[in-house]
DNA sequence: AAAAGTTTTTTGGCATGCCATAAGATATTT
DNA sequence: AAATATCTTATGGCATGCCAAAAAACTTTT
């Protein structure tokens, strides 16, 4: 009567996660990325994503060189800027018109990411006026699915006097935004790292006001835009002494 | 790491599909649901459904009877109400907060039902307002499973002269919900059969304001809350003649 | 009521999607 | 080249569906 599963089987949900992970490890660490890598952030074992490598392949959605790591051709881009889209039109969704918590859209948006039909998608979009940046700071793809890259880096990867925007936060972990909300941070807030500790201890940071230590997981987490100006000069960086915006 | 599929495999898509149109089927036809009409109604062949059963059984949602058909355990109607109160609160937050054709919203929902939260059903039903009733005029279970069941009969099933209120039409044909609604009916119409043709032929009924010839399919889907008044005299009966609400 | 036919249900074999484990293959580092 | 890390290749399992054939139950005929 009917097809079995899905009517366009090249689309199951496991294909578009498959997709959407390699695209962000994609433009994290430059190159092709690894099984092992794909296979952490997706918390499956190695041997799976190597089965599944093979199919992504021959759906024309990857190219996989063995041992070499894995690539999205031009179509499992699309697959993937598609899913992203979803995504993150979802949590500001869910975060403007049904005032979901902050920290707790992104769970809900992980599987409706997968659902919604392209018709819910373009009303969503309408209603939020075609926004271009979700609740965690990340650009929204546009429907003709272009993007734009801001390049970013981890907090913790900054130096003692560099400064920027941060713009947004691994939106996989609640508890992080829960902390950070609570901290009074948010994305968009202007900061510059007054000091590192050594031994991989955490870093001073000024926010706009206010001044944070921050270390850790956190630090990683956290994404930086570089403005590339230096503020501090050579004594307060040493002395650690606070400036203010 | 994780367990396979689903975290709680006992309420995969599936199952809650099952339970669902059990609960469906137990309340049309009274009593056990035979595994013919449940495959039929599912697009599905029989012998995949008499395995289904037999997990359902396992997992305590129904009780079935071998060649006696299956009826939903207190626990599967608990499944039951619950997927249809999302699907019905979906449907109506889809039309109403964004708009969306109303002969679109049950495919949407069809999907959606199965995947959202708690939370994310508590925050649409606040804020529609707790609905007790959805766009096709189904009532909504409430939070806690309760269900109010109009008995309803389809307009089929009425002879000349009997009237009561449109509540319903199955909403799993967005073709007739297309033509109702371009021909300016809807759900809480009030309505009378003024005439019915012979040889299973369409039916003259009168809607608020205007007549309309109504028959096949059309009239076996549009179900009716009978008020039980008779209004027409046996000579209009004869006659066809209309009377004007 | 027994026999025969029809319908409904179950059984058994098979397919697909996706993941796991274990063992072997290849790269990289030392 | 040996050790280590990484990747692939079986092989197996579970969920869900299909089809075809066997079995059970109802119906009709004799």
């Amino acid at each position: 009567m009917q097809t079995p599963q899905s009517p366009d089987m090249r689309r199951s949900q496991a294909i578009e996660d498959y997709c959407k992970a390699i695209f962000t490890l994609q433009s994290r660490g430059d190159g092709a990325v690894s099984t092992n890598a794909l296979a952490e952030r997706l918390s499956i074992t190695p041997g799976s994503v190597s089965a599944m490598l093979r199919k992504l392949a021959e759906l024309g959605l990857t190219e996989h060189v063995p041992y070499r790591g894995v690539t999205l051709t031009e179509q499992g881009r699309a697959v993937a800027l598609e899913v992203i889209r979803h995504h993150r039109l979802i949590e500001l969704f869910l975060a403007e018109t049904l005032e979901m918590p902050w920290d707790q859209v992104h769970q809900e948006a992980e599987v409706l990411e997968h659902v919604i039909s392209e018709d819910l998608e373009r009303l969503i979009a309408a209603k939020l006026g075609d926004p271009r940046i979700d609740p965690h700071g990340d650009p929204i793809p546009s429907a003709e699915l272009e993007f734009s890259e801001v390049s970013t880096q981890s907090l913790d990867s900054l130096e003692a006097g560099q400064g920027g925007v941060f713009v947004r936060v691994s939106d996989s972990d609640p508890e992080m935004l829960r902390y950070l909300s609570a901290r009074g941070i948010a994305p968009g807030d202007r900061l510059q790292v007054l000091e590192r500790q050594p031994f991989e201890g955490p870093l001073l940071v000024s926010f706009e006001g206010t001044d944070q230590t921050i270390g850790g997981q956190l630090a990683r987490a956290m994404r930086v835009e570089l403005t590339g100006e230096t503020r501090l000069t050579d004594e307060t960086r040493l002395t650690g002494e606070v400036r203010r915006a």
